[in-house]
DNA sequence: GGGGGCTATGGGGGG
DNA sequence: CATAGCCCCC
């Protein structure tokens, strides 16, 4: 034993060996990016284990399931067998868990639905209606994030009614009633036996706290040793669960949490760094380290971090550091559109490849929207570079996936009204809008789900053949739940529905890949049955259930999907790249509005908050640091131009290959002149000067098919012709790869030269 | 009750 | 641009 406790504290230095043996009391460690926080988290584990903990007593909360699955295959490579028995996952797929065991002791049943974002919209958008308000002043979004973050402070209706500051900030907003709307959701969730993603921590919280036949004690028993990754993200509600559950007299306190505030980028669910401030003093005899050396970057792209983060206000103070050399300096590319940027990006993966042999799943293309991800996809797809995006729409949200798991909701929990309204008439069976509304009024008049409406009230007349024939669907359905495993089910309840004939008619490409979806989710659930992973919960080890394979999905995050180990360039969301890391990284659409996000403009608080995540989006990268901007992009359908980020140019010229990206000394909103860019390509060396000095922009009208005209950065050039929605296409002497720009009359700022 | 076509509206990050 | 909601007609 003594030899293998060697072998693995001496991979680690001198910091992060003690955040892996001080193993009582409150640790908190700070963890720069790059700075082996996954290694001392699974060290940490390793050496509890080592030390005669027994895994299921260690409780550690990760990011995502992916990263709980490698660390405890790599626990079992330091330590042997038992790795797998630890309590590791994400805090809402382990609460699932428990509450799957536990729900009914607060009311639940324990076979509870999951409700997505969207069923939540679709309950918030009827109870709006019920309640005859404006759907356009209570808008379902505004509404629902609203709950949430008062779920998330623990905020219970009757709380928020008697808060006046909530209250009074509801009625600024002209939305008063926002506090009846969620004392009705948390009433119509609880009567259709369903939790939303917020609800997984509450009721975990109320479990807690009601303790109910002693409850709480047995967990925190059984968690004697708390991991936190990633602490930065936790909301309150996380953070209180975390406080009741170390309470413990025979190992009092023995939570370790790990996080960078300078990684926070989730206030907009409710995450708080106020949690990582709060620690220390929560807690007494806090231990703190810190880990500053980075091991993953080259030694420019963790100074140009350092740089663009100390423009943030707010922050523990702290400085990374590595020993790397400096390596390439970082790549900004200047586009004139989003098309041209998803070609230069393509482009510039085949030059790496080439000259540094990284093969693609070395290579990331980040973004801050999801929507970004179409241009990307269609130059690597006409490279044939094989890539593979994640997050946007993920498979469980096709609409036939959702359409066929809503029949499975509807078998496993009857009461789950938002599964019902879905398919109660798909595929049509004459059950229409009208006597789906009268259904639901009798259903809030007596406070019962639409279920218990349709099996208890005589049907009458048409409604007895198409209502009872849906019922009996529904009933034979479920009894093979009970009789055949998950697969078999599944492929019957697939069927049964007739959404597969239905499919089938449609003998279009669409039609024919839904049917392959539908293929591949039930060849998901066969795999999910076969898949003889140990299970944690030692209630039910093996529980290869349709109520568990519906809850592994519906908590499954961005990094979670698809585990194939194939060579694919990736492509996601910046929030998504979290935790990551890959030899060269494309962060791109680097534009004011867009990264920063022009819903972060208006407070300084929310400009820190992107800054931050530009910061995660540069850390990800090893070796090579691609920026890129594009001087216009298609945004809501129309084109729009776009400033240079400013984030961009908080990175220092030294550490650049364009020493030429001039600085906007005196400030932001000033006219920009062109000619910033030196060395971009051959063709656009010669960029032309246009002073803004003499620059005056001419009016609308004044701009003719055939005059000359001067651009502030395309320079001079010639009207060729204006279309009817004032679109002209303009021929420019100086821009020699492609002359031609079509340029929107009302956006640009165009001068009348007289010739 | 069902279906088609039109208009209006919104448009971030995610468990 | 994509989708939701609406109106109209069958």
């Amino acid at each position: 034993m003594q030899q293998v406790e060697q072998s693995y504290l001496q991979e680690l230095n001198d910091i992060q060996r003690q955040a892996v043996t001080t193993t009582e009391g409150p640790v908190m460690v700070i963890a720069g990016p790059g700075s082996g926080k996954t290694r001392v988290l699974t060290y940490r584990i390793a050496h509890l284990i080592n030390s005669g903990i027994a895994p299921w007593n260690i409780l550690a909360l990760t990011f995502t399931n992916k990263a709980a699955r490698e660390m405890k295959d790599r626990i079992e490579k330091v330590i042997g067998t038992g790795a797998q028995r630890v309590w590791a996952g994400t805090f809402h797929s382990l609460f699932a868990r428990i509450l799957r065991v536990e729900a009914h002791r607060i009311g639940y049943p324990n076979d509870f639905s999951i409700y997505d974002t969207d069923d939540s919209k679709s309950l918030i958008k009827e109870i709006i209606k019920s309640l005859s308000l404006d759907p356009k002043v209570y808008n379902v979004g505004a509404v629902r994030s609203r709950i949430s973050t008062a779920k998330s402070n623990l905020m219970t209706p009757k709380a928020y009614a008697n808060n006046d500051d909530l209250m009074s900030l509801d009625k600024m907003n002209r939305r008063p009633m926002i506090y009846k709307i969620y004392e009705q959701y948390v009433k119509k969730c609880k009567r259709a036996g369903a939790m939303d993603f917020d609800d997984l921590l509450l009721q975990m919280f109320n479990l807690l706290l009601k303790n109910p036949d002693g409850v709480r004690d047995k967990y925190q028993s059984q968690f004697r040793y708390l991991l936190v990754d990633e602490f930065q993200d936790t909301n309150s509600l996380q953070y209180e669960i975390l406080k009741l559950l170390t309470v413990y007299e025979e190992s009092p306190n023995n939570i370790c949490i790990v996080g960078d505030d300078a990684q926070s980028i989730y206030s907009f669910r409710g995450a708080t760094i106020e949690n990582i401030l709060q620690f220390e003093s929560d807690f007494t005899n806090v231990q703190v380290f810190k880990l500053e050396q980075n091991y993953r970057s080259t030694n420019f792209i963790v100074n140009a971090a350092n740089e663009v983060i100390s423009y943030n206000k707010r922050q523990i103070q702290k400085k990374i550091w590595t020993q790397s050399s400096d390596g390439k300096k970082i790549k900004i590319i200047k586009t004139m559109t989003d098309s041209e940027e998803g070609r230069r990006v393509a482009d510039t993966i085949i030059e790496q490849k080439n000259r540094y042999h990284y093969a693609n799943k070395h290579i990331a293309i980040l973004y801050r929207t999801n929507a970004q991800s179409r241009v990307f996809e269609e130059h690597l797809r006409r490279y044939n570079l094989p890539y593979r995006i994640y997050g946007g729409l993920s498979f469980y949200q096709r609409k036939e996936i959702k359409d066929v798991i809503a029949y499975i909701r509807i078998c496993v929990n009857p009461k789950d009204d938002e599964a019902l309204k879905r398919i109660i008439n798909y595929p049509k069976r004459g059950i229409g809008k009208t006597t789906v509304d009268k259904l639901t009024a009798i259903a809030n008049d007596n406070e019962i789900s639409l279920w218990q409406v349709i099996t208890q009230i005589e049907l009458k007349g048409a409604h007895k053949r198409t209502i009872g024939g849906f019922i009996e669907t529904v009933k034979t359905m479920h009894q093979r739940i009970i009789t055949e495993n998950a697969y078999k089910a599944a492929l019957y309840i697939a069927q049964k529905s007739g959404i597969i004939d239905l499919l089938k008619a449609d003998n279009s490409p669409e039609g024919r890949s839904r049917i392959e979806n539908i293929t591949a989710l039930l060849d998901g659930i066969q795999e999910f049955v076969e898949d003889d992973e140990i299970g944690i919960d030692e209630e039910a080890p093996e529980d290869k259930s349709l109520a568990r394979f519906l809850q592994s999905i519906s908590l499954m995050t961005d990094q979670d999907e698809d585990q194939s180990q194939v060579d694919t360039i990736t492509l996601m969301s910046v929030h998504a790249a979290k935790g990551l890391e890959y030899k060269s990284v494309f962060v791109v659409g680097l534009e004011e509005n867009l990264f920063p996000s022009y819903m972060s403009l208006s407070s300084p608080e929310s400009i820190e908050e992107e800054r931050r995540l530009f910061y995660v989006a540069i850390t990800r990268a090893e070796e090579m640091l691609t920026l890129t901007f594009a001087n216009s992009r298609y945004q809501f359908g129309q084109m729009r131009f776009n400033d240079p980020s400013r984030f961009v140019e908080e990175i220092p010229d030294a550490m650049t290959d364009s020493a030429v990206l001039q600085k906007k000394k005196s400030g932001f909103g000033e006219p920009k002149i062109l000619g910033n860019f030196k060395k971009l390509s051959p063709s656009k060396a010669a960029l032309p000067k246009v002073s803004a000095k003499d620059f005056k922009a001419s009016h609308i009208d004044e701009i003719e098919a055939g005059k000359s005209v001067l651009h502030l950065k395309f320079g001079k050039g010639k009207v060729i012709s204006i279309d009817e929605r004032k679109v002209a296409t303009i021929r420019f002497e100086q821009m020699y790869d492609s002359p031609e720009k079509r340029i929107m009359l009302q956006y640009a700022k165009l001068q009348v030269l007289e010739d």
